[in-house]
RNA sequence: UGAGGCGUAGCGCAGUUUGGUAGCGCGCUUGGUUAGGGACCAAGAGGUCGUGGGUUCAAGUCCCGUCGCCUCAACCA
């Protein structure tokens, strides 16, 4: 009894309280345990596989772009990050520094990576002599440690694992277009692999990357309407090549600075698939990045014949390249649906007794509960086929609504009103510092994204005449 | 840093007002019966009550100190 109350206040939590839900379910799917340094979390193997996932996805995109993977040093010295005066403003109060080590105080303190332009553009400046040598792109996967105040499990963690690519180019055009080209790989990893709408666009001056000209993004919108800002790419132009000397000789003989950009995704994502998703039954995971796609639970699994059933039917779904567990273990039946559900396993099959002599199987979808019957001949191409169809859903289904929640407003009451009903809002924006201050200070809700492709005669909340139009909504 | 709250078994908590031999639920172990939505019976294991000091015949409980965590505010590519 004491377990259903449990889950009665879970629910109730549900709709009061959106982040107690959201570690509920990352608690209580065992993603993670919390690091004895504050803000550090230690992944289980369960949320590392869906981590895995996106890198797999990830690493083929880059390869298509020609990007090539590399490791530079976690410590860096103090030094490097002074050569470019925004980038060291902008890091300074949350990077973690090395004073001592080998039990003596160091001559130069060294900073514990917050991002790597310092170091990479130090090493691309040795690499880089010439304009063949260019474009030169660089990508690593690693760990990155800032000192934040607030921490939520893989949202924001002092530390965390990401992937920044680096690249140098010839010119200006080709840095940007680059710029753009993989935030667009982004964008399309994002809605086909996580089923994550997302809006791009470039971000206003006073979010921009600390050092960068133009920096661009992508928000999603989570469950309860606030933002999540995804992933980033940023143009650096030559602020970064003229603060390392990554020079090179063009074709023409003369010696010139390289333009340079920088672009990541880290595991918010998987924070991003959780809140996106995410039920009051637990994850809900998209079948692309889904550690198991499919779990096979036994029916009466003491009777003759039921486990080699399963296990036939696992082979030939292995067989087809499909990730697949069979839970033979003595848990009942219900424990075992309720278990995997909980972690988010897009599809269930049940095979008993009764569906053995029948030649069938019960499939139940995660994204919908629905349950159907398949034939047990074929089962992979049936099992394929409803699996592309749960990714292809979630994506409508987050979709729908994420566009039934972006909402117009031509004032600053306008703007308040529909921020507090966890809307994205489009409104006019002059350009000017200012008002998007004032937003942040009567409505708590930030400039996300700058909208292209549409305009509006005024500013909503100083009434000059409007540049832009723009996302206004409260982040995470 | 300002305000509030919490540290008792692996997890969630009661017990503190009024001091008197450490409790509950879940989980875990063993054996058995079960099995199409979190099964049942029986027997077990597991705690220097965050930590240091004080008062007392006696402290989880009272007093003083200290450490840690959470929420809100502030801060935050």
């Amino acid at each position: 009894m004491a377990k259903e109350n449990q889950f009665v206040e879970q629910i109730a939590d549900i709709e009061t309280d959106f982040p107690q839900w959201y570690t509920d379910v990352v608690l209580k799917t065992k993603l993670v345990d919390y690091g004895p340094v504050k803000g550090t979390m230690v992944i289980r193997p369960y949320g590392y596989a869906i981590w895995e996932n996106i890198q797999r996805e990830l690493d083929g995109r880059f390869k298509k772009q020609g990007v090539q993977n590399a490791y530079f040093p976690l410590l860096i010295p103090m030094s490097f990050f002074t050569k470019e005066a925004e980038h060291v403003e902008g890091f300074a109060p949350e990077v973690a520094v090395v004073t001592h080590a080998g039990g003596e105080k160091l001559a130069e303190p060294l900073a514990i990576r917050p991002t790597s332009e310092t170091i990479i553009g130090t090493m691309m400046a040795k690499w880089i002599q010439s304009y063949r040598d260019l474009p030169m792109k660089v990508n690593q996967w690693c760990n990155v440690m800032r000192w934040e105040k607030t921490t939520r499990p893989f949202l924001r963690t002092s530390e965390f694992l990401w992937q920044e690519g680096h690249t140098a180019h010839a010119t200006a055009e080709e840095a940007e277009a680059e710029t753009l080209t993989m935030l667009g790989v982004y964008k399309e990893f994002v809605e086909n692999c996580l089923a994550i709408p997302v809006i791009t666009g470039k971000k206003t001056e006073k979010e921009r990357f600390a050092g960068a000209v133009a920096t661009y993004t992508m928000e999603a919108m989570m469950h309860d309407g606030k933002s999540l800002q995804s992933g980033t790419s940023h143009y650096m132009g030559q602020n970064f090549a003229k603060a390392f000397d990554i020079q090179y000789l063009g074709n023409e003989g003369s010696l010139q600075h390289a333009y340079t950009t920088s672009w990541g995704v880290s595991t918010r994502l998987i924070g991003a698939v959780i809140m996106t998703h995410g039920d009051e039954r637990g994850l809900v995971l998209p079948p692309v990045v889904a550690p198991t796609q499919c779990v096979i639970v036994p029916i009466a699994a003491r009777k003759g014949g039921v486990i080699e059933a399963c296990e036939a039917l696992k082979a030939q779904l292995e067989e087809a390249g499909i990730r697949v567990t069979l839970d033979a273990s003595d848990n009942s039946p219900g424990w075992k649906f309720n278990e995997w559900e909980m972690k988010g396993v897009p599809l269930r099959i049940e095979l008993g007794p009764r569906d053995i002599e029948a030649g069938k199987m019960l499939l139940a979808r995660r994204d919908t509960l629905e349950k159907s019957e398949a034939a047990l001949e074929n089962a992979a191409a049936s099992v394929k086929e409803m699996l592309v169809e749960i990714q292809k859903n979630m994506l409508e289904k987050a979709r729908a609504h994420r566009d039934n929640r972006i909402v117009y407003a031509d004032d600053m009451a306008g703007i308040l009103a529909a921020v507090e009903k966890g809307n994205f809002v489009k409104a006019g924006w002059c350009g000017c510092r200012a008002c998007e201050d004032k937003v942040k200070e009567e409505t708590a809700a930030t400039s996300r994204v700058i909208v292209e492709g549409e305009s509006k005669e005024t500013c909503a909340v100083c009434g000059k005449p409007a540049k832009n139009v723009i996302i206004y909504a409260r982040a995470y």
